[in-house]
DNA sequence: GAGTGGTCTAGACCACCGC
DNA sequence: CGGTGGTCTAGACCACTCG
């Protein structure tokens, strides 16, 4: 129900009470949902304050509108669905296994580096590298290379990077990631690469590079990592829109 | 300039009018627009119509507000430019390249297979086989296997699938693609591959497999694609959003 | 305190859809 | 035709930011 005295504003307690309606009715896509006049009068709250919880229902891929005949429940869950960026821990989860992390260095880098450029660092910024190998049900993944700058971390220790990167620094450090560039391409491992994968010559790798950055309206990166894949056990899967 | 005879809405008309007064001027990023108040009153119009124009703009990641201080512009660009599902051609052109296409093969599958359950086919429904090879400056990047439901695209010839055919589903056809759900692998070439993108053996590979679905709120899928690329002139980029 | 965006109201007219 | 979403108005009060 809404109710008016809430902090909370009367179109987003519209939004959840919609989103309940609909998984507690299990209503199917493609059913309509009661018009925006009926919310309104229902509710005693204005039209134009239900098209706004509507509208934001219509942005997350949950409903759609069809001009002169009404507003309906959209495809299941696929619209929200667009691939999101991802640490491997919460990648190896939605797969349904269970990550693991050995860390195999942890250094810090003074002057110019690839890493500098890539986070858009001046020469004499620190940059943390961190080398991790990441298993999943305990078999060998992948071997990721994360550099992030210093001047943003803190300090830090091997227990804060054992598990979840993406997780320290958001739950931890309170930084939030807006969005990562990554690139994929496949190669052949180098043989440091393949001891640690346990794989064997020419054996083919996926390598993917991301940088990711902060919401913070500069954009500041804050990571670049390298991360080599084993092929036979891993693959990207990545869910886009069209125009 | 707003024009209320005009049958384009007026938050339309202002949407386009802020977007060129943005370029016009040449406004920095993070410079700040005219408040609410100031369009409504400057156009004569009402600040909930002011509201809905730059809230577009918004969702268009073009700028963004600071309770309290103001509209500012967003960092150029880069928040529309979350990567989209595109086409080889499409996507050669935007590494400022000239692609190409030569037909290996075209043909119709009839009975099971793997092209049918992709495309959520009847076992008696006919599915376009469709290889090409893809070039990007006359040099080979892609060996392509298109399949596409022969329902859905009626009689086609090979001059039709001669250069994009995302440009032949769109432009004549009239089907508006939505969203495609793509996964990428490495491999090594097998023989025919390697004949085709001219590569020895032992050269890895990257396979790309895609299905793309139609705008129909029923989410028709359209085409199964499985291209292999040539690791040493590919490599994938992709952008993506957090949370 | 003045100005900003965030929320909300109670109406209105329109274009479109299905019967 | 009646009902729907699409657009628009002319106000209002709020929480927030900054000088």
């Amino acid at each position: 129900m809404i109710n008016k005295q809430s902090k909370l504003p009367i179109y987003y307690q519209l939004e959840e009470a919609i989103k309940q309606e609909i998984s507690q009715k299990g209503l199917a896509p493609h059913s309509p949902i009661p018009s925006e006049r009926e919310y309104a009068e229902k509710h005693g709250i204005s039209r134009m304050t239900v098209r706004q919880a509507i509208n934001n229902l219509v942005s997350q891929g949950i409903l759609y509108r069809a001009r002169g005949r009404g507003t309906f429940i959209s495809e299941q869950k696929f619209e929200q669905d667009i691939s999101q960026l991802s640490s491997f821990s919460e990648d190896m989860r939605e797969r349904n296994l269970t990550p693991s992390t050995k860390i195999i260095k942890m250094d810090e880098l003074i002057g110019p580096s690839a890493a500098h450029d890539k986070l858009n660092l001046k020469i004499n910024d620190t940059v943390y590298e961190i080398v991790r190998l990441r298993l999943a049900n305990d078999q060998p993944i992948a071997l990721e290379t994360i550099f992030t700058p210093k001047k943003l971390l803190g300090a830090i220790t091997e227990k804060q990077v054992e598990t979840s990167f993406y997780q320290y620094l958001e739950n931890d450090l309170g930084l939030s990631i807006k969005r990562g560039f990554q690139s994929i391409e496949a190669s052949l491992a180098t043989s440091e690469e393949m001891t640690y994968l346990q794989i064997k010559k020419n054996d083919p790798v996926l390598v993917m590079q991301r940088t990711s950055f902060l919401d913070d309206h500069l954009g500041t990166p804050i990571e670049f990592v390298k991360s080599i894949y084993r092929a036979d056990r891993y693959k990207f899967n990545i869910e886009m829109n069209r125009s």
